[in-house]
DNA sequence: ACTACCCGCGAAACCGCTTTCACGAAAGCA
DNA sequence: TGCTTTCGTGAAAGCGGTTTCGCGGGTAGT
């Protein structure tokens, strides 16, 4: 049975036989120690089941082990599985390094407000960004040294370090495939243009057009903004005004259902009439019907590398962005 | 613009002509204190944009500020939107008080693990469960003194506060209401059995069965698991079992989706041959066609009221479980 | 053999805030 | 008026680690 009051340093070095500085050399890996007092400390740690307080190392050293994961919007961000899904793997990352992840949930406003307040109180060692909505916040942060990630590709040019999905490939991929399948007229129902990700989705699209030698007509680019209506929406004037269209590569797959909806609506078989192609692989893509041919990509593996780039940056290492791959899903649709 | 160096309660004293522990009187609220020198000591808080550096408060007073959210669970729990959410209300209740939420993302396993550890260990000031396995943990740890509330109702007879939806109440809601629109032979899809929230929901539709004056058949319930492949799997079982099925209620929105894609499938026509409620009103409800009826539970309140109760044990108050209120939402498919 | 280093280690200062303790002044009571 | 309480306050002792500094002894260089 572990005793009820937790030891202190003071406890471990009397039983060790050594002094304070000495058990907090070898507790923090300071080579500098006779072997054999080390394990000296080491034997009294097991035997009195010590833990260290981590908040007293905290203020001791400075480094909290406490990594802010902040969520630049409202509570409505995480009724979308993603953000959640992300999370998990940031925290299972950080968790097998020590790390503890301190969850932010609030719109970040101004540079002035709470949460930048408590990034640079110096009360956490890093943050992880989501759902950035600009990057004023980050530049200013970055003055104070934070370790910091983006989780999606900035507005800007920066040189925070950030993580993504290839937007870019998948897009391309699935615009290929589409064409691959036969397609002659393709259209793209675009995400929030406002968004990197739409941005370079679009740009995969327009590059798997280009390569297959045709020239995207300006009609056939929509812009949608993830939402299910959007999608419907842009399928029906699309309908109206290019009754040709074979093809329907949509940004995420919830617009990708849309159309469907809307092309059978309209008569349309999918796919021998129309293809689509979503993006995301969502739970919907499987429980439509015709199931929906998508670009999967995989979330948990980028809050992975979400928390890696914090552990690299924590050990000074120079961090690279990371993109992670996408995989083209083929079921019914297309 | 704000100094880089933090002051410290030395230099807010100084400020303010007064002593530290006049500082910490003040702003920790202590009325004893001449309104005079309070105000010179809110000045001179306010003049050098002092903050208060929680890790060194939290080491002298041995509150950390922090309260752990422990998902007793694996990765896939965030894939289901609704631990995100309930988990955003959490920590915005929290937020408000001041206090953060940390998160916890492991299947706990065992009494002495490392989550168990580390709620000892006084790190935090408090605990929420989700997905709680078993009551050992919480009944272990109970005895710690650390204040906690359990999402969902507990296993065991405890005393431990805990908040749950009106399972119940909503799964006989649903099950009336399919009676109501004329169905005869109601099937239950149920949840996992061995968690508490699958249970009574099972209950309330049996209560809802009874009142009709029917007798349950054995052959419509059926064990599912929350998952859509257990929602398809088991209608496919019930229609070649029981071809005169005409109400379906399911555990949760994504096995109702899973009911509807089967039957859809087989022909039936949705909700003119069978009726189909759900449970959650996720975002599938709205997207599957046609669109689910379903018993609405209000998941950020939920959240909320787990935080709340948190505080209330922080605060010296004494608790008692909160059962939060569902709503048949009705749709098309019954 | 003598100075110059390096290594392993303990003493002690320190991180920034909280809280106990004791003291003088003001207030209550007989 | 004399004595006990109460109130407001500062000094100082922690909270439990980390880290600087310097010392003694062993190794190296010449």
């Amino acid at each position: 049975m572990v005793p009820q009051v937790r030891p202190t340093y003071s406890v471990i070095a009397k039983a060790a036989g050594v002094s304070e500085a000495t058990v907090s050399r070898v507790l923090n890996g300071d080579d500098n120690v006779h072997p054999d007092r080390a394990q000296r400390v080491h034997d009294a740690v097991e035997k009195l089941g010590y833990r260290k307080n981590r908040v007293a190392s905290a203020l001791a050293s400075g480094r909290s082990g406490l990594i802010a994961v902040v969520i630049d919007d409202d509570l409505s961000v995480f009724s979308d599985p993603f953000w959640g899904t992300v999370t998990s793997g940031v925290s299972r990352v950080l968790s097998e390094n020590g790390l503890h992840t301190v969850l932010m949930v609030s719109p970040v406003g101004s540079v002035e407000g709470g949460v930048a307040h408590y990034l640079k109180s110096g009360e956490v060692d890093g943050a992880i960004f989501f759902v950035l909505h600009n990057d004023a916040l980050v530049n200013h942060l970055k003055k104070s040294g934070l370790p910091m990630v983006i989780t999606g590709t900035p507005h800007s040019s920066t040189d925070i370090p950030f993580v993504d999905t290839d937007n870019f490939g998948g897009a391309y991929a699935g615009t290929k495939h589409l064409i691959n399948q036969g397609c002659k007229k393709v259209a793209i129902i675009t995400g929030d243009i406002g968004t990197t990700a739409a941005k370079q989705r679009l740009d995969g699209y327009l590059q798997a057009f280009r390569e297959s030698g045709h020239v995207p007509a300006k009609g056939l680019i929509c812009e949608g903004d993830y939402s299910l209506a959007s999608g419907m929406d842009h399928t029906k004037k699309l309908l109206e005004e290019h009754p040709d269209v074979d093809g329907i590569f949509a940004s995420n797959d919830l617009m990708a259902a849309g159309a469907i909806t809307v092309l059978q609506d309209s008569g349309k078989i999918v796919p021998d009439q129309v293809k689509v192609v979503g993006f995301d692989d969502a739970l919907i893509a499987q429980t439509i019907r015709p199931a929906l041919t998508t670009i999967r990509q995989d979330v948990v593996a980028l809050g992975e590398a979400a928390g890696r780039l914090i552990i690299a940056q924590l050990n000074g290492e120079d961090v690279q962005p990371i993109i992670t791959p996408t995989e083209l899903i083929i079921r019914v649709s297309a």
